[in-house]
DNA sequence: TCAGTGACTGACCGTCAGTCAGCAGGTGAT
DNA sequence: ATCACCTGCTGACTGACGGTCAGTCACTGA
């Protein structure tokens, strides 16, 4: 039936759209700064009118939220591989899920940041939002499955709450990275006769402060792969 | 000089006026969302005109990042009575400090959230943004400080650079506040079959964990003075 | 050939941050 | 008492921008 394939084609064209116009307000966003960027250089970018950003995005709001979903889809799968990688031990798991999710957020800084910025202005829970809860669901779920191999096997300790730490975990490099997102302008503002700290050191010096409370002391060492780690 | 005693009057009253519009914005901000507040409203709460806000702050931005001076002024009070409180080894004073924080963060965080806004979405080095910078560093300065007593009463490790830990101190508690204000709305979109994480925690655990990391395993014990401090 | 469909357009609207010419009322000098 | 002056304040106005919608056009399938 040529009505169904021309559907098809339709439906292809309109996904494609959709990913052009993406590409565009993050070249946009990024390039200007996400407040200061209007609908109108979007739709000039991505060579639409900005009625059309309209048949494809609700809102400006929900058009930068969704620029986050790309990168954090792209975290997530590298998170589905890193787990399903059972050569690696809790402890190893846990510093690679968060040292791949730190690398993915500042290689799309210009993405996140304005959707950092409605999350704060907006007060109602908007619906737009929704599918950017559904994907941090699944990134804090994964952190609670490398606190839950590490402590069977005896990597981690066993007396915390997987999901307690889960979220402090949450909480911690969501930090780090907003920090790090904003370090130019924080170093902008110091007076620079003092000492500037140094935000390259941070996500290092997290990973190091977690894993030393986090680590199985007594560890029983039953089938341990990394002769590393010490400090 | 009657024309000096009128000058410190009107000053007085500048100030005061000032002092008024902030309490507006603040019960404005508060009670209707940030972005959605207009300066229409918080003028017409402060009982004066759209035009004069623009007397006192250069801008909405401007306005809403004074907002937070306030609650920050009551922080860095907080902090210094509690540095120049000789009893507190530096494990103590840590822990008092985070719980401090944290309490004038979410007593206050209607105010902080817009000026939590304006920080991701601007990109330029805005002066603005100058006060606060000062009071963040200041707040950094008196985690550092605890850092230091820790090690040197040795409450806390000595193998660590106090820097580093400090700007670590901060990303953490920046995101734990961030977490627990948005709170609401991420267990708004929460599928209610799931169990929800539990912000409350979040505080608490975030200490524990720190605290363990840093703690001195072989504290030498030698002055200490307060038998309470349990939690 | 032509009616139907749906993607797309851009002029238009409402809202709101920010401006500015003018006003009131107090002040100090004459 | 009078007046020039200043200072704080006002609110109508402007420009910009997010968002809308009546209308256009290319394509489709009969």
């Amino acid at each position: 039936m040529g009505a169904t394939s021309a559907a098809i084609r339709r439906a292809r064209e309109k996904a494609e759209r959709r990913e052009a116009i993406l590409d565009a307000a993050a070249r946009v966003f990024g390039e200007r700064g996400a407040a200061v960027a209007t609908m109108e250089e979007v739709a000039e970018a991505a060579e639409v009118s900005k009625g059309t950003l309209y048949l494809y995005f609700q809102s400006k709001d929900d058009l930068s939220v969704a620029l986050t979903h790309r990168p954090l889809d792209a975290v997530l799968e590298r998170f589905a591989s890193l787990r399903d990688d059972d050569s690696l031990d809790g402890e190893t798991l846990l510093r690679r899920l968060i040292e791949t999710h730190a690398e993915v957020v500042m290689a799309n800084a210009g993405s996140f940041r304005f959707a950092m910025a409605s999350l704060w202005s907006q007060q109602p829970a908007e619906q737009s939002g929704s599918g950017y809860i559904d994907r941090i669901r699944t990134l804090r779920d994964t952190y609670v499955t490398a606190l839950e191999r590490g402590q069977a096997d005896g990597s981690l300790r066993d007396d915390f709450d997987v999901h307690e730490v889960s979220v402090a975990l949450w909480a911690t490099f969501f930090g780090a990275n907003a920090l790090r997102m904003n370090a130019p302008r924080f170093i902008a503002h110091m007076p620079q006769d003092r000492p500037i700290p140094d935000f390259d050191r941070l996500l290092p010096t997290l990973v190091e402060l977690f894993l030393r409370a986090l680590r199985n002391p007594e560890r029983r060492n039953p089938e341990r792969r990394n002769p590393e780690r010490q400090s």
